[in-house]
RNA sequence: GGAGAGAUGGGUGAGUGGCUGAAACCACCGGUUUGCUAAACCGACGUACGGGUCAUUCUGUACCGGGGGUUCGAAUCCCCCUCUCUCCGCCA
């Protein structure tokens, strides 16, 4: 959510910036603008009357307590009108302050100065490429066929018992989503993230405040009876630690990891794009999360691309690095950078990170705000959070890219994490 | 699932209708003292929105879990909701 007085003072800007984005924000810019001052003129004639009634209060207070009733009496009939207006102040107060809320919600985030132009994913900058495309032998299949061949993944199974979508790991399939794991949290960590075992449902406060609700309510698996939602991503549970928080400067930044499921109902999706372990309801992941000074977001966000980076060399994929055009990115980014791997077998990359700065947009909502040292006001804080990195689509690379008429080679920096060094 | 208790500022916790935006203590911050640290003492110490000087300041309003009601006036009384804790039951 972008901040009510930024837009009120950066109108113009603000209908500009979202231009990148494909976004017309003029007629909302210019509803904010005339309600945001039709609320101010409201307020100031609330508050008015309100310390009128609370002056006249006072005193029929200590009429009372001295005794002069009559006086007192007087002095109460002049409040009902008081009231009356008050009444109505406070109402219209309380829906245009919706209305203003309601229209402020639809607008994105302002999109980065270096955010290329653009509509499609096409169009999105390729700022790296690098590692080899392997060169795979006649009979090579994609990873759906290798799970079934080698019997690790049991797409058929999961389709029985929960249903589409719900893969069932076996063997060394098992052991290697758990070494994956294990190997992405060793490397957080040792890149300064402190490691965080969230809750995997969350309420309906934590979803409002990370973005999800209430508009994309439908992406998430919703525990009606309990009013939970399952979690779309680590982001949500350990960004919303930090809502409604005020930390102290010192502090920043805050770098957090943490290894979930990730539950997404992503209906209305289908064909090949969807196949094997393309596209699923659950599966897991590895999430880093900041909350950063604003004079330092952006450096920390080139640090946390320079680390999604080291972890996809370690694991020997051919990959390339996108800064996402302002079609493509998503409502709440002010930058984002996807990586993208290539999968041999399906010839075609699979985009397996996405690393973003949120700037504001989110601590704005969330109410997530730092003292500055020198002021000692509170400030929005800058969020930012980046998969490091999601599984599915690494497993079908390093089962694809890595298939040999021997078996499917285990990439060294796993191995000890695997305890075996080939799946045949 | 059954029964009870509770929700107050960063923390502990007082406060049953008006001088309480909120005691006291702790923590944090500034200062004095001190060879340093500690201790002691003094001071400051919430957030949001609005108005004026738009730089330091000044000022109005709201907020004691959330919503509604009673009243001239509510942290305090009434109603609804949410959440937390304790005991019992069940259970990894």
């Amino acid at each position: 959510m972008l901040n009510l007085k930024f837009i009120q003072e950066n109108p113009e800007l603000v209908i500009e910036k979202l231009k990148k984005k494909h976004f017309d924000a003029s007629v909302i810019v210019q509803q904010i603008t005339a309600l945001s001052a039709k609320k101010n003129e409201t307020q100031a004639c609330a508050d008015q009357c309100k310390a009128e009634m609370n002056k006249i209060s006072k005193e029929i207070g200590l009429l009372m307590r001295d005794g002069k009733t009559t006086e007192a009496d007087v002095a109460k009939n002049r409040t009902a009108e008081l009231k009356e207006n008050i009444k109505q102040l406070d109402d219209s107060f309380a829906r245009i302050d919706q209305e203003i809320f309601n229209i402020q919600v639809l607008l994105p985030n302002l999109p980065a100065d270096i955010v290329p132009e653009g509509r499609t994913p096409e169009d999105n900058l390729v700022v790296k490429r690098l590692g080899e495309i392997p060169v795979l032998s006649e009979n090579s299949v994609p990873h759906w066929e290798l799970a079934k061949k080698y019997d690790i993944i049991d797409f058929e199974l999961g389709v029985k018992i929960t249903g589409a979508g719900f893969p069932v790991y076996k063997g060394k399939g098992a052991r290697i989503q758990r070494a994956l794991i294990s190997f992405f949290l060793d490397e957080a960590r040792e890149a300064g993230f402190l490691e965080i075992q969230p809750p995997l449902m969350v309420n309906e406060d934590s979803g409002f405040g990370t973005g999800q609700l209430p508009d994309k309510e439908g992406q998430m698996y919703h525990a009606t009876e309990d009013n939970l939602y399952l979690i779309p991503t680590a982001e949500v549970p350990v960004t919303n630690l930090y809502r409604d928080m005020i930390l102290e400067a010192k502090d920043l930044p805050i770098k957090n990891t943490a290894y979930s499921a990730c539950f997404r109902r992503e209906a209305g999706s289908y064909g090949k794009d969807v196949r094997g372990l393309n596209r699923l309801h659950q599966f897991d992941k590895v999430e880093i999360v900041q909350i950063a000074h604003p004079d330092h977001s952006y450096e920390l966000l080139d640090e946390m691309v320079a680390h999604v980076e080291s972890l996809v060399q370690k694991l020997e994929l051919p990959y390339r690095i996108l800064r996402l055009c302002g079609g493509d990115m998503s409502f709440t980014s002010a930058l984002t950078y996807d990586f993208e791997v290539f999968s041999a077998a399906q010839e075609k990359w699979l985009e397996v990170s996405s690393v973003s700065n949120f700037e504001s947009f989110q601590a704005n909502r969330l109410k997530l705000r730092y003292r500055d040292e020198v002021t000692k006001k509170p400030v929005v804080a800058h969020t930012l959070n980046g998969s490091a990195l999601a599984l599915p689509r690494i497993l079908a690379a390093l089962l694809e890219n890595n298939q040999t008429p021997e078996g499917i080679r285990i990439p060294k920096v796993l191995i000890p994490y695997c305890g075996f060094d080939v799946i045949d």
